[in-house]
DNA sequence: CTGAAAGCGCTTACAG
DNA sequence: CTGAAAGCGCTTACAG
């Protein structure tokens, strides 16, 4: 018995037929002799014959695959995407390569290239904090294949993305701080060179402003790693220079985490004294002490969004138009922003 | 200009030379004119010319592609797993194709046929719960595939494995809950048709058994789904019975969370009346309230080691030897099972 | 030092 | 109704 999976040829070589024959046989075309398409499927099956999809991408210059580029997967946002992506994907029949960047330019790119070698259909992607060197993806749209951007998008580029709202879900978060009685709220927001942090960032400047709150530059820190410690480390060092405090608004949750850490060592009380937002909305976010508010953002529909958007790409051969799809946020108030429920529970 | 990626043709056509000669200077072949390199390099480099991998799987049998068949990309212990197979992937020039089962049989059926005519090299698999049928994977070793399961593996197929030491990690849990005084504890074990889920549990028995603490079955109920709710249901009820129950073993961690919070609403302390251990150590263990013990299973290295073997099984056109490699688990002790911290504190 | 030919697995326009 | 041929992009044994 021969090794490895069964070819056209050696069905064709069993039944003493031509290949073509075989493979019109195989697929309903119209003039197939009754008995050699039954002597042909069944031979197949009893084989288990699966077509060779190399064979195919090769013929038809299509694979049938898209690639995916993700910062991390492991993070409850980014694995909700490829949630997404995977299931649109197998729906309509396309196999998925993932190459995660850690965060790093470098291996970005040679993923790019990876995967431009594997010649996908399309690619999405989520480029890394580092990235602001964009050669690697004009090659890609100067190369004719379809790019879509989520989540972490990026400017100057024609090539479609899907984001969420980030200006207007960071202004209903501090919206909700101000009217929880908050006037003087730092801002931990995300790395400058993406353009979620800077869009988080205007939205927390416009709420301020709209509520005619003075804007102190002070009060905004630059969290460029968006860890817990380096949160915690940047709250310890506020609080502890006696500046007046009563709100944070942290533009992901493992920031929110770290300063709310902060302020619990601190022996300061939330939400009584310090109210807290984060952004993204984690699986954990129900389940710290106390419960953390958040801006949900829909990972699970921005993963089929994306998935949608470049298999229209792909087929529709590019009409050049990029198209940007917003999602919106949903503010999720719990413990750590909630005074009223506080009050009450308190009388 | 061209629409597409370079081919080794384009160049060809460019230079006026053959083929073969393009294809050999690309590749430092030794007898080739210096000037007939050169200008085939700088060509290449030009038009940014990238190999196309199709072409060459279908030319080498090879497609430097493995596949990874998980049951769900949302799961912290899965990312990190798919985390560990992706490092090692890209180290060893490997692509990653992913699909997720989403616990579903006929989904994983038709996810092994997808990566099959994909022809991956070799398949890293973790079953879904619902999978008792083994065809489908029998199909793939009998073709010739390599395959290594990974967590959950599957009894009676000769194939490598790499999981972690379930029955040693639940023996210690249980052990270190008698330790804190326990006799009367429950297990939430998992469904019976996983390994996993048997291993636990026997490491429950052995050690209640090395203790003499008799066994009950009615404190051993199985959690088909594993889920949060489904355990808290479970837990509640079973306090409402009145028996006495002082520690709870849950096979994983939503389970255990679940628990927890039957534990609480029931207006019953953790640990000094019921202590809690999980199994998997989320994230969130740490971050719940009383944050959670657990056994934490090094999910990472999980998916390097399961890449590191089938990467050996390709490449040493497999000796046949199907290889278990059987991870540490390491016991996290937390405030959820930590009764000696508690009186301390409580003087 | 370079080229023509064959072949990986498949499909399809062209003959018969 | 069926087959031989060409071609997708690449490599390599065989000639020269």
């Amino acid at each position: 018995m021969k090794k490895g999976q069964v070819t056209i040829k050696d069905i064709a070589k069993e039944l003493n037929i031509s290949c073509s024959t075989v493979s019109r046989a195989l697929k309903d075309f119209p003039g197939i002799s009754p008995s050699t398409k039954k002597a042909v499927t069944e031979l197949a099956n009893k084989y288990n014959y699966r077509p060779n999809s190399i064979a195919l991408s090769l013929r038809n210059q299509r694979t049938n695959v898209i690639g995916v580029i993700i910062p991390e997967t492991v993070h409850f946002f980014f694995s909700t995407v490829i949630s997404g992506i995977e299931d649109e994907a197998m729906k309509e029949g396309y196999n998925v390569m993932i190459c995660q960047s850690n965060e790093n330019y470098e291996r970005e790119a040679d993923s790019i290239d990876a995967l431009m070698s594997a010649r996908v259909d399309g690619l999405l992607v989520s480029i890394s904090r580092e990235t602001s060197d964009l050669e690697h993806l004009k090659k890609v749209v100067s190369e004719g294949t379809p790019m879509v951007f989520f989540d972490r998008l990026v400017e100057g580029m024609n090539a479609s993305s899907v984001i969420v709202d980030d200006y207007q879900g960071a202004y209903d978060a501090v919206e909700h701080l101000i009217e929880q009685g908050c006037r003087h709220i730092v801002h931990l927001s995300g790395p400058s060179n993406l353009i979620i942090g800077r869009k988080r960032k205007e939205g927390y400047i416009s709420a301020l402003e709209d509520y005619e709150i003075p804007i102190n530059e002070d009060n905004i820190i630059e969290c460029r790693n968006g860890t817990e410690q380096e949160a915690e480390r940047a709250m310890t060092q506020l609080l502890a220079s006696g500046k007046k405090i009563d709100g944070v608004f942290a533009s992901n949750d493992m920031a929110a985490l770290g300063a709310l850490k902060a302020v619990k060592k601190a022996n300061i009380r939330i939400p009584e004294e310090v109210a807290i937002v984060g952004f993204s909305n984690w699986q954990f976010s129900s389940l710290i002490h106390p419960t953390l508010s958040s801006v949900a953002q829909p990972g699970y529909e921005m993963g089929r969004e994306a998935a949608k958007l470049i298999f229209q790409e792909i087929n529709e051969s590019s009409n050049g138009k990029s198209i940007i799809r917003i999602l919106d946020t949903e503010l999720i108030v719990r413990e750590s922003s909630d005074r009223k429920t506080v009050k009450a529970a308190m009388p």
